[in-house]
DNA sequence: AGCATGACGAACA
DNA sequence: GTGTTCGCCATGC
């Protein structure tokens, strides 16, 4: 529960559950992505803070964000620390020690994909 | 106001 | 590739 926020973090959270929720199933992106992609490319930390009041949000699937490195860092902070692995492998996704599998192939890059195509 | 921490990332040694 | 430091913005003490 969010007890005092500016309309500027208003925005910004609306971003990025907004991007969030048009991850496409299967797919993965990380924090300084949805951060670089809202114009803050440095506020990766805001992205997860975001993400730590998303994780209440049923229409946002938080699993499908991780850091750049493809790992499952915020995992523990899910009801079953191991449902972040449970719903990505349940995507198609193979998690090994925490960490998405040929995670670049499954990479979905909002900047690219909202901003390069139409 | 200052200090420490955080689901991060990049730069540097 | 690993370890350290800084930047980022907000929160808690």
């Amino acid at each position: 529960m969010i007890t005092s926020i500016n309309d500027k973090n208003k925005d910004f959270f609306a971003n990025v559950y907004d991007v969030v929720r048009m991850i496409p199933k299967g797919k993965v992106t990380s924090y300084g992505a949805i951060s670089n992609y809202l114009g803050s490319a440095r506020s990766s930390r805001m992205v997860g803070w975001a993400m730590n009041a998303a994780h209440g949000l049923k229409d946002v699937p938080a699993h499908r964000v991780v850091n750049r490195n493809g790992l499952l860092t915020g995992k523990m902070h899910f009801n079953p620390p191991s449902l972040m692995q449970e719903l990505l492998e349940k995507e198609g996704l193979k998690i090994e020690k925490d960490q998405i599998v040929n995670f670049k192939y499954y990479y979905w890059d909002p900047k690219i994909e909202l901003g390069l195509n139409d």
